[in-house]
DNA sequence: ACGATGATGAAC
DNA sequence: TTCATCATCGTA
């Protein structure tokens, strides 16, 4: 049973400029929206700038992680395996490269959203989101719904399917309920 | 355990 | 212009 205990708030810019694994901790519990359905987020990543080796940011600016390197409180979609959309808000100031991966949602009854490829194919999310603000307008954004989450609530691990990033690939940036 | 399936970035 | 690689999922 969740409970509210204070007005919706639309999370805007000033909220993903904070330091990115701030970020991510409080994105758990918040809200992932669109016109019809709203989700709580339970799972997400973070990708903290140009020294982390399992970033896309980490070889620099590209056509494909531009969006990463621009203002905090945009979308950053993009497609992999051949087959499926990421979904993740870039954070951080401008030019200063971090975006946080949303890993998973609080299943609806009609499907299990434990998977980043999961959520964005139920939700239909794809590139055409990529680079698009955060705002009601562009059809998806996150709310603060006023759910408390407890420090003890937060459990942490290493990022998925990073092997290949040395020591970064041991760091607990992924954060989940 | 592995195949599906295509964009990406770097090498040649 | 080719090639290895990839922040995964579903079926086995």
């Amino acid at each position: 049973m969740i409970t509210y205990h204070k007005k919706m708030s639309i999370l805007g810019k000033k909220f993903f400029e904070q330091p990115t694994l701030k970020v991510a901790k409080e994105l758990l519990g918040k809200f992932l929206c669109t016109p019809k359905e709203k989700f709580m987020i339970t799972e997400v990543e973070a990708y903290d700038g140009p020294k982390d080796k399992a970033s896309h940011a980490y070889k620099g600016k590209t056509a494909r992680n531009t969006p990463m390197f621009g203002p905090a409180g945009v979308w950053y979609v993009y497609f992999v395996y051949g087959m499926h959309n990421m979904l993740n808000i870039v954070v951080g100031s401008k030019n200063y490269p971090a975006a946080v991966l949303l890993r998973g949602l609080l299943s609806s009854p009609r499907a299990k959203l434990d998977g980043p490829a999961k959520l964005t194919k139920f939700l239909k999310i794809d590139r055409k989101f990529n680079g698009k603000k955060a705002v009601p307008k562009n059809n998806l954004w996150i709310e603060d719904l006023g759910v408390k989450i407890k420090k003890s609530q937060i459990k942490s691990s290493p990022r998925i399917g990073v092997q290949y990033a040395g020591e970064w690939a041991k760091k607990h940036y992924r954060f989940y309920l």
